[in-house]
DNA sequence: CTGAAAGCGCTAACAG
DNA sequence: CTGTTAGCGCTTTCAG
């Protein structure tokens, strides 16, 4: 194995030299970089890690937090994973990936061992048993979604509340005034995952304000539900004409149910979402949706993290404003 | 932070001492272990994991590549990766996640670096990049997959050939005398794809052998394209009864697509499919099928890779048989 | 702008 | 069965 003294030897200068040209944490002279970067090379010196680490108490490397649980769309758990791993290493750092199985122990396992630098955790809850750890921790972090309190901490999401008023203000701009929420599955209510009620807070917020009637329906993720749900709406809002869909499975099959029971969409029916924009793209009608921009988020979350190592104070609480596409699955009202 | 030193001094004992009773790398009388426990426990020491790579040239890390291509199901991916971390764990390591986009600098990297001990490589082409490199390096690693030739390589995979043979002989044995084969999106096989070309082979070997008609349709993943394919599956084999479907994303969309064509599932038209027994199951007529154990694929890649790291040899290839299960979605050839 | 040298915290000979 | 000690390869004062 080639070390930095052989860098060092090989172009005439003393190891500290190749360390600082390496890391810029000093001025190297013009010609020194030149015979120091020429020596690296010539020898493919490769820094060792673990080396590094010790010395300088860095690992460069952030622990990646993901969740296993039943009710969460794989897709954008892996696309969000993607994101901050492509952006830790535009900062030179890698990612470690753990499962939310591990649990508290797992966090308190890599950041006592020096192993990760900083940690990024997804799923959160309302009362996420690993807030307390998090805070207690020598090192960063940055948690995806809200837990009920989040002092101390630094969040990010995207405002599901103002996702879900969107969508309500969507639909009344387009005269409708029966709507429903088709949501997730009934145990992410019931753990409380923070995202979930708030669609449900700002869906029913906005429709209240707006006068309109609503309805609130958590949905399995099965396609199978997909007719059952559709039917059972119908039957209890029969003048509804406005849907709004936080389940990402439920998405092309629930359009599917509709037009097989007789509604055209967005003839009769108007539907719009709460998915990535792949998603709501790929749907045989496209759907008018809020984008959840998992890579957007992960890409922040790494920067965050990164400010915070540098000794840059972040806010506790970044909400991404919603974005809506209007595609083929919303229209005006009919007249009756 | 506490050190091994604080531990040692503690206990009235030497570093080394500590070490070993970590390590369990010597024997330690019954009651020295005690006391060292004890002081790890009330000190809550935890040895530095930079300091333990660099002295043990182990760092206790495997690298995971994940491909990130149009045409993987992406639940796949995560399932295997969440098995491999869990794996890994079990035998005190953990998984550092890189993207395919890294390509074979970022192997390269990371195994020069001695940031990880080995490495696990998913979606491996017939003529992979990589595989020079994976040679080269002076680290074990593990392939998810068969590239054309892998002479000094471990791979592992399900055996796709096997199991494109095995739905084949399973519909022969009902009767069917008209297949086809609904493959993977094109742009699998046109990047070459080991495992999507060996279901080809299987399937059509094994409908030659048994003297059926058979055609293969590689086929988009998107919902959208269910209806197209189907049609045109009836329109050039009208005399088809059995269809074999190698495409996640498909499977469902396609048997409603049948149904809506008045084709009746089983009745008409038996489906089997190679995909993970989840989605077999959760499709709204369970569909027959052979298992994509991807659990099972990464548990095994990390136990190769330990016995690597122990020194002990390991086959180069390990092919996983096929396992079908019946479900509702097959049923003997109706009489005519 | 560059060098010398003191660790970082742990493991693994070596010695007993 | 246990202790002593010499590194592992790098970063970072301190000195010039």
């Amino acid at each position: 194995m080639v070390k930095i003294t052989d860098v060092a030897r090989h172009a005439g200068v003393s190891p500290s030299t190749v360390s600082y040209a390496l890391s810029g944490k000093r001025p190297i002279s013009e010609e020194t970089r030149q015979r120091v970067e020429a020596a690296i090379r010539e020898l493919g010196y490769r820094p060792h890690a673990g080396a590094r680490a010790l010395a300088s108490s860095r690992s460069n490397v952030l622990a990646l937090v993901v969740p296993l649980r039943a009710g969460i769309h794989v897709p954008v758990v892996m696309q969000f994973a993607v994101s901050v791993v492509t952006t830790a290493r535009r900062y030179d750092h890698d990612v470690l990936l753990l499962t939310q199985e591990e649990g508290e122990e797992g966090l308190r396992r890599v950041a006592d061992t020096a192993l990760v630098d900083a940690l990024i955790v997804m799923d959160v809850q309302l009362h996420d048993p690993r807030l307390p750890l998090l805070r207690a921790l020598d090192r960063p972090s940055v948690m995806i979604g809200f837990p009920a309190s989040h002092a101390g901490l630094t969040c990010i999401d995207l405002d599901f509340k103002a996702a879900g008023e969107a969508c309500v203000e969507q639909l009344a701009r387009l005269g409708h005034r029966v709507l429903a929420l088709v949501g997730s599955p009934p145990e992410v209510y019931v753990r409380q995952t923070a995202f979930a009620q708030r669609v449900v807070q700002g869906f029913t917020a906005a429709a209240d304000r707006a006068g309109l009637a609503s309805a609130v329906h958590p949905c399995e993720a099965a396609p199978s539900a997909a007719r059952r749900i559709a039917e059972q709406l119908l039957c209890e809002q029969p003048a509804l004409t406005g849907v709004v869909v936080h389940n990402e499975p439920l998405l092309e099959p629930l359009v599917d149910a509709f037009e097989q029971l007789g509604l055209r969409v967005p003839g009769d029916l108007s539907v719009t979402a709460i998915c990535p924009d792949e998603l709501a793209e790929s749907v045989r009608i496209p759907v008018t949706s809020v984008a959840l921009p998992s890579g957007e988020i992960g890409t922040r979350a790494v920067e965050l993290l990164m400010q915070k190592l540098g000794g840059t104070e972040v806010p506790e609480a970044t909400l991404l404003a919603p974005r809506m596409t209007e595609r083929a699955s919303t229209a005006p009202r009919a007249l009756p």
